[in-house]
DNA sequence: TTGTGATTATTTGTATACAAATATTTTTCG
DNA sequence: CGAAAAATATTTGTATACAAATAATCACAA
């Protein structure tokens, strides 16, 4: 578990700086979540908590609750005895949220859309320039957390709180089956896919069109679906 | 809070026959969900995690868990050096969550709706005989409890998994804003119009279309949110 | 009387020791 | 040697003492 400790070098500095315990559990329960996601750690694999408590610099008291709140959203399975174990997605539940997300997505566009500030155009300026960059140079972690930053961008389409709060559990639920499932071969192709809905979904917002980013979404997200089904038949043939 | 204790004689005795620990945190969780939904516990009380720990017979530690998640529902807000408060329902939050939940109720007819078996018809006719009940001698209490027993039963219109656990957190977020505001003189034309749309969503079941079940149910929803605006209204004119 | 500062009490947050459940290893017996 | 059983180790669950933050109280002076 050292390799963490590099990639982020004091989680247990920033506890200490932080003030409330609201802001400690918000720290921990992120860097956890985002090391699932990225599959720092990988589905299957057990996250020791006296292990994290010694390297967020906490007792174990504090880091559960933010093990536990990761259970509730699905992350994270704890047995006594046994361990806390990263959750896998299944293709039945990946299905079922892929199908709600679609639904949500198109309601994005339609419920209390935000409006389309500077601030936001510029925001998607950014991701534009981000994607055509992953476009130049296919890395899988790169896919990864601009597949999770462009997620926190679109959320911004609407001001429908629970819509977005509702929205950001189903994501990270099953974000992380790209990493997953994406052969390195197949790469730079699904690469080009997402750029190309960042960028079709920029235009839009470009344009101050919530609905039609909404829509565009949707039909990239039904695509995916399909795609990530294929590849998981290509995986394991005998799951039919 | 002796009081809950006649309601519940021994909760107690249930989490010592619970065999693991995670059937402990069902009891504890959902009955405090009760007690909260039912105002048992009104919005701004406190809840003290050592009296609650004495009634259940366990240490704050488990009992903890419990008020975690629900905090993480919104529907408690923990401070340390305050202490634990039953959360209010404010008039935007309640317009975002009904608007969500109407066009979430739409998607309940729409995806993966279940078939219309003998026990769910079964289960509908019960609701129907409970709302001739209720309306023969409208009560508060029963009122409130109908309305948390229908929800469930409409959660089993179906099968999308992900999406009866969004309903389900969203229904009760916001579910005790009826007994918090409908006033005495209008809890049997409450009972009416309640009543009148489990009859019709009953009979849409024992047909076994789903997605008129979800529509009745959406124009309901669409029509308290109209009135609970009223109401409130109607208590604090100066909040507008 | 009233306001202000100090003190005390109350409550949640954290650390830690121990219990309970499970997994692993070792032993024992056929 | 193999299998079953016992012992051991590991891990999360629970109880509890204490720390930290806030609220409430009291004393005292203007």
């Amino acid at each position: 578990m050292n390799e963490t400790w590099i990639q982020d070098p004091d989680i247990a500095g920033q506890l200490e700086a932080a003030a409330t315990a609201q802001e400690r559990f918000q720290i921990m329960y992120t860097v956890l979540r985002d090391r699932i996601s990225m599959l720092v750690y990988p589905p299957g694999m057990q996250l020791s908590e006296e292990v994290l408590a010694g390297e967020f610099g906490v007792s174990r008291s504090p880091l559960r609750k933010a093990l536990q709140i990761l259970e509730a959203d699905g992350l994270v399975l704890s047995q006594q005895g046994v361990g806390t174990l990263v959750t896998d997605v299944d293709l039945d539940e990946l299905a079922q949220v892929y199908q709600l997300r679609m639904e949500l997505n198109e309601l994005t566009g339609r419920l209390s859309p935000s409006r389309a500030d500077d601030n936001l155009k510029a925001l998607f300026g950014t991701m534009r320039l981000r994607a055509e960059s992953l476009r130049a140079a296919p890395d899988r972690q790169a896919f990864a957390r601009l597949n999770i930053d462009f997620f926190h961008s679109f959320q911004l389409l609407t001001d429908n709180q629970p819509l977005r709060d509702i929205s950001e559990k189903l994501f990270y639920r099953t974000c992380r089956i790209w990493l997953t499932l994406i052969p390195d071969r197949d790469l730079s192709t699904e690469v080009v896919i997402f750029s190309d809905e960042i960028l079709a979904i920029a235009d839009a917002v470009a344009v101050g069109d919530m609905g039609a980013a909404a829509h565009i979404r949707r039909a990239h997200l039904s695509m995916g679906l399909k795609r990530l089904t294929e590849m998981r038949k290509a995986e394991c043939p005998q799951a039919g």
